[in-house]
DNA sequence: AATCTAATTCTTGTATACAAGAACGTTGAC
DNA sequence: GTCAACGTTCTTGTATACAAGAATTAGATT
């Protein structure tokens, strides 16, 4: 059943970068990997080229392929553009969605609250996304969609630290209040902004975070 | 010299996949293309994972790798996601630019309006190009500009179709000077919808031209 | 004649073998 | 002791060989 296993492969060493295993400029040694899993090289080529492909890692002939873990200033231009994005979801959103599709929100809004209420951080973080992910889609254009949950994907790794922060959860819900009867109202400028701030915030506390550790570090 | 040869062939067949050789959901033969381009599977199935990662393939396992041209919708979907992201460089590059970089905008569309006044369509398309990238360069976010370099090389074979029509350069020059004294302005709104109706056009254009060309073969 | 089935052929996916460039260590000269 | 040149070893890139699933065709049955 395991066909292609490549793909899988690729799919283990996407989550192995993301969840911080390998340093930058980390090479990737494809006989250890491909030992590593049980395959061959030509698989295991194939999915680090996957890899490459997503941004991951670099490629350079002849010497190999190195993981490339964003830096600060990245991750921050990464933050920034997210925001972007996203609020280009909200301008858009706010001009086609639906009543039943706000009612949709509304729901998601209800189960983050109950989160914040049990103290759930992951819960929160679930339907968090639940919530985001329906508003890339009410954009109406399924091509951004794809390009907001790739990077969205891609920033997963480094959102989660920031809501751990006190009172995050609190202050994030109320952006959500605030996102909805935005959309409700269909105002598209509104709407933008108030997602561009939702998001952009994240990067800043994720940006708190990084320095308050370093500070600490030292 | 020539390093990595699955590097050349995916360039390439991308350009072969851009320049429109292959229909949508043409099969790339591996044995074929490889016996094409006098190499081995190995070197050619490398370059088909690149075209599928990039979206202009799709792979299904154990079947093959199938041409994915965009339709209609997804054309206009890409070009409504184009003219949004350049609508966010245009917002943030308002707010960041210097007055050098201005002053290299004007002379870009000095340049523009010279090929306007030589009816040279081809060089007026090279310095077009130059214009929006500096744009996105000046957004101050060098992911941004990646990812509006991504999409603006994907519609590339699509764009340069509708400046053939009538009077559109011209159009399209006088917009461009909008977008620079609202980037000199420094008013992030307006330099924004300058942009994004700049390019929204495009994609107008374009449909107008899909649709006419469907009508005249029927 | 149509359709289901089985066998053959074809294609993809993976393993292995081979070639060539890069890294590394050793030896020698200064 | 340092540095450079050479040779060995290691790694990547490509070719080929093999395995297994998909397509196709021929044959049998209704």
């Amino acid at each position: 059943m395991d066909i292609r296993r490549a793909d899988l492969i690729a799919n283990e060493l996407e989550e192995l970068v993301f969840a911080g295993e390998f340093a930058d400029g980390d090479r990737l040694d494809e006989v250890k990997l491909a030992a590593h899993f049980g395959v061959s090289r030509t698989p295991l080529r194939e999915a680090l080229q996957r890899l490459v492909a997503s941004g991951l890692a670099e490629q350079i002939p002849r010497r190999g392929v190195f993981v490339r873990q964003p830096g600060p200033v990245e991750l921050m231009e990464m933050f920034e553009t997210m925001a972007e994005i996203e609020g280009v979801c909200g301008r858009l959103a706010a001009m086609r969605i639906s009543e039943q599709a706000l009612d949709v929100l509304v729901e998601a809004n209800k189960r983050c609250q109950q989160a914040i209420d049990n103290s759930d951080i992951d819960e929160y973080y679930r339907e968090n996304e639940v919530f985001h992910h329906f508003i890339y889609q009410q954009s109406g254009n399924s091509f951004l969609e794809q390009e907001a949950l790739r990077l969205h994907r891609r920033l997963k790794p480094f959102r989660r630290h920031q809501l751990k922060l006190r009172g995050r959860m609190a202050q994030s819900m109320s952006e959500h209040v605030a996102i909805v009867s935005a959309l409700r109202a269909g105002n598209p400028e509104v709407a933008a902004q108030a997602l561009r701030g939702h998001v952009a915030i994240q990067g800043e506390k994720f940006h708190l975070l990084m320095s308050s550790l370093k500070t600490a570090a030292q």
